[in-house]
DNA sequence: CCGAAGTTTCAGAATCCAATGAAACTTCTG
DNA sequence: CAGAAGTTTCATTGGATTCTGAAACTTCGG
């Protein structure tokens, strides 16, 4: 929404022909919109995603002010945004860039390129969310201690959490491990397909 | 809540000494309860996290007018969510149950009680809602045709698209490799858990 | 075919959650 | 060190979403 002029937040000066920068924005804008969709789906709130979304397709530093601008939020928005993404990891402040930001003490951010980076960041946070949890509290819904004695009922009880609780470590133990395999998580993964396609 | 004389739901009819039924279902209180909390990071109703949670625990067929008074919940809620759970698979209709039900027509439902079955379950349907679109709509998002001319902000903005697009795909063709493997999902999944043990 | 028992629907109420934006705060430049 | 530019915070607002509950509908036994 907010139109400005599509040239002030391209850094290009006579670099190109520009014909088609309004083409960009345009593609970009699809993208903005879609990823923030994608983000609610994901209990990302929609600002996040959009302003991810930017850094990322924008592929330089922006300012919030320019972010705040292009995406019509607000600047605490904009701000608390920012500064969650930059826990995830998602963004980097980059302190001046290209030409500008000469005498400027400016903050600019610039989002991860690495889609692979991207993609397990992703997980880990909503891992740590949505499932971590599971294994920390799972245990207190048993009824006694494994040790116990217990009647049927309970002991059924109990069974039923312990299978939860092993599915969960199972699946846990997996994600640590490829987490640990340290940048390989893309050869890693990998293998792991090739060797499934061989399974089935 | 909805304190009802604990051994209606439980048709237990002089099995057992029933010492500790309050103790069963103080524990599977807890586990509604949490399972309704993680099922609003899930992005799924609390209220239908909890009939799910309470069926599962409870491990029998329940009538709709029992989870409606266990969980002190609206009818209406009841019902959306049993056809819900019923449409995801999760939930199984299962006309009359043990020495009950003879001459009554009321209906009851079931959950699945394995928890592997389960856990697949819920990630098909996260994949089809959040996974999926991601495929469908991220080419809507380039600035061109692949064989279009491009000048270099538009192939930088398209290329970043492609590799959003492969990594999606790559996951979507693991996925599906994953699915196709039959019952062995966890067959398949240890065996991965193997490998990728040595591969770290 | 009638009555009873159960289920579903849907408009409105209540709740929750994210976005706003002005004010407070921080940090840099001159 | 003063002033300016930028960033963060937080109470309030607004929007969206879930839950309710009465009424309509369906189905079964007699």
């Amino acid at each position: 929404m907010a139109a400005r002029t599509a040239a002030t937040s391209s850094g290009n000066r006579s670099t190109e022909p520009l014909p088609a920068i309004d083409d960009i924005r345009a593609a970009q804008d699809r993208f903005i919109a879609f990823w923030g969709e994608m983000g609610t789906r994901w209990g990302v709130q929609r600002s996040m995603a959009e302003v991810h979304a930017l850094l990322f397709i924008a592929g330089e530093p922006l300012s919030a002010e320019e972010i705040m601008e292009r995406l019509s939020i607000s600047r605490g928005s904009v701000s608390t945004t920012l500064r969650q993404l930059t826990e995830w990891g998602l963004v980097q402040r980059s302190r001046a860039k290209d030409g500008r930001g000469r005498g400027e003490r400016r903050e600019y951010h610039e989002a991860e390129q690495d889609v692979w980076k991207l993609f397990y960041t992703i997980l880990r946070a909503r891992k740590r969310r949505e499932f971590d949890p599971l294994i920390e509290e799972l245990g207190g819904c048993r009824v006694a201690q494994k040790t116990a004695r217990k009647n049927d009922r309970q002991r059924q009880h109990d069974q039923k959490i312990d299978e939860l609780l092993e599915l969960c470590r199972f699946f846990d133990g997996l994600a640590n491990t490829i987490s640990k395999s340290g940048k390989g998580i893309e050869r890693a993964t990998k293998i792991l397909a090739k060797l499934l396609g061989s399974v089935s």
